[in-house]
DNA sequence: GCATCTACCCCATTATCGTT
DNA sequence: AACGATAATGGGGTAGATGC
């Protein structure tokens, strides 16, 4: 994170930034020991790149498929693939619309029988009772209606205990959804003009988002001479191999002419001119 | 205005791995 | 062995930035 808080001056512009990428990418082609022509070797190099980056574009796709697999109810351990998981959360999603609706209703369903309690009131109930007067028995009607809603009230509280019942199951049951911290993928906001930018003139937001830029097109060519060397290794190893059967005159005749593993790992570029 | 570059996205293909 | 899911890779398209 220091990366991220260094003085305005000592932030080397995006300027210097590609002069050092040119550097690093000479480095990586001596590194790399191919003999290829500068338009390959450069086209080598951006596909590299091109590669990492959309390894991390599929690794972030990734993460927020992981993301939503722990919002989704799921027992432990089960195995989704992708297309169950948006399945699956598209489901969920409608699920829970429909409780929304419902709850909602029934929500307002309560105010109505609040509003029908406190409306009759003794003020009201007077005036009811002197307009009914002579025509009935007001006083046996009123009762039947609050026996109704006393009845109503029950009924919708028992139906309310029994949602929470269900509700409290089904928490248990499934895994509590946990928020595991996702990648953060840099939006993709149209980044501010790179020989314009400097830390000092932009908010703490844009620092981030030019350092990290910055700092992912670094991790970017790391990534590329890893990868590189990697191959390196590989070939070194094969090598090293052979000279051991060689050396104990063992050697495999059809060995001698066979591909190396350079080869095949450029093959476009060592079969072009 | 136009050519070039870059970053990003998308798709097809291939390789790998686990399951049936 | 067949099959499905996934990751890696190569390549094309495109929008935005930049230099001329």
């Amino acid at each position: 994170m220091e990366y991220f808080m260094v003085p305005a001056q000592k932030v080397p512009s995006l300027q210097h930034f590609r002069k050092t990428e040119k550097e690093v990418i000479g480095g990586l082609c001596s590194l790399a020991n191919i003999p290829l022509t500068p338009r390959r070797r450069a086209r080598r190099i951006r596909r590299e790149i091109a590669n990492s980056n959309e390894r991390r574009r599929m690794q972030s796709i990734n993460s927020g498929f992981q993301s939503l697999k722990t919002l989704i109810p799921h027992s432990d351990g089960e195995k989704l693939s992708k297309a169950a998981i948006l399945q699956q959360t598209a489901e969920y999603i409608f699920a829970l619309e429909q409780e929304k609706t419902r709850l909602l209703q029934q929500n307002s369903q309560l105010k109505r029988f609040i509003q029908e309690f406190s409306g009759s009131s003794p003020k009201r109930r007077r005036g009811a009772e002197e307009k009914d007067e002579g025509i009935g028995s007001p006083d046996i009607l009123e009762e039947e209606k609050t026996d109704d809603l006393r009845r109503e009230m029950v009924e919708l509280r028992q139906q309310l205990d029994k949602e929470r019942s269900v509700r409290m199951m089904l928490e248990e049951s499934s895994p509590a959804p946990t928020h595991h911290p996702t990648v953060i993928v840099p939006a993709p906001a149209p980044a501010p003009p790179p020989h314009h930018v400097t830390v000092v003139t932009m908010g703490p937001a844009s620092v981030i988002n030019t350092a990290s830029t910055s700092r992912q097109n670094l991790d970017t060519i790391v990534q590329a001479i890893q990868h590189i060397e990697s191959i390196q290794e590989r070939v070194g190893e094969e090598e090293q191999r052979r000279a051991v059967i060689v050396t104990q005159g063992r050697a495999l005749t059809d060995t001698a002419g066979s591909d190396t593993a350079s080869d095949s790992e450029w093959p476009e570029d060592c079969s072009l001119p």
